[in-house]
DNA sequence: TAACATTGTGGGTAATAGTGGGTAATTATC
DNA sequence: GATAATTACCCACTATTACCCACAATGTTA
């Protein structure tokens, strides 16, 4: 299969069982390149759910980022610690599970049911009904946007 | 052959199998350009109908576009995720079938019987009955469009 | 016209994916 | 250092999927 290597599309329903492990699609884990040693860093999202990067797309995009951003400005300074503070990084287990922190599992109000959503670069774990709630884009905003993408 | 590469013309009438594959015209497949892969992106579209890319056209086109919006703003989280989410990619079968996913056969109401039609760069995906509807459309709404095309 | 290839469709079977649970290893706590 | 709690590593079961083969209908070639 040749897929793109660390580009993740696609909706899935999945549990999160009794020992807070949670399956990733088979979709995803193929598409994860080998250099990432079957890892995700996951943190919290800035809408009420769990974002999930491939090891390496974290260390070169993310991080990198981070660090061009000036510690001078509090608001840079928050914004950094707010990403950090709660990143871990998680290990596909024998069958492509990961495991989800008490944190972030509160944060994303994650309970038995999640959905977990491909969003290009990264994967994004909500909960069913944090998910239905955030409201879709209005016909403007989406036709504005849309003009920088030729569907 | 002389078919202009990942260019789809005409419509067919097709059968969605008790196991949910779907044929894809042979026409279509072999003006498939091999750097797809035998593979296409099938995702909503914005009519009732599911919409299928070849792969690199997708990747071209929509996800790179995408990866490229940041994901500070919300507004663009909510674009990003509005368009992956419902997106997959599928590979060809040995006899040249796609899988359409059961979210995607609710959307379109896609039945037994459906149609496939070529619209130039992607292919669509429709139930007999919102074709019908669809076609329906008023001549008043194609004078608008004149002036944008010449035919 | 006969032989052959291609296309659309259906079905069986082996492989894989998602889920759950037991047990050993590791870490934390007292 | 002993015990409890947590985590990591296996093994197992079931449903789904992928892969293969089959066949009728149509089209093509000699």
């Amino acid at each position: 299969m040749t897929i793109t290597e660390n580009t993740f599309t696609g909706e899935f329903s999945y549990t999160l069982d009794a020992k807070g492990r949670l399956n990733i699609p088979s979709k995803f884990r193929s598409a994860l390149s080998p250099d990432n040693d079957k890892s995700f860093v996951i943190t919290k999202g800035m809408d009420p759910c769990v974002v999930a990067y491939p090891l390496v797309e974290w260390q070169q995009r993310v991080e990198s980022g981070l660090r061009e951003l000036s510690a001078t400005s509090q608001l840079n300074r928050l914004f950094v610690r707010s990403l950090t503070r709660f990143a871990t990084t998680v290990k596909l287990d024998g069958q492509g599970r990961i495991q989800i922190t008490q944190f972030l599992k509160e944060y994303a109000s994650l309970d038995r049911d999640v959905r977990i959503i491909g969003v290009v670069n990264k994967i994004e774990i909500w909960s069913p009904d944090d998910l239905q709630r955030m409201q879709d884009l209005s016909q403007d905003d989406f036709d504005d946007l849309s003009d920088k993408i030729i569907l």
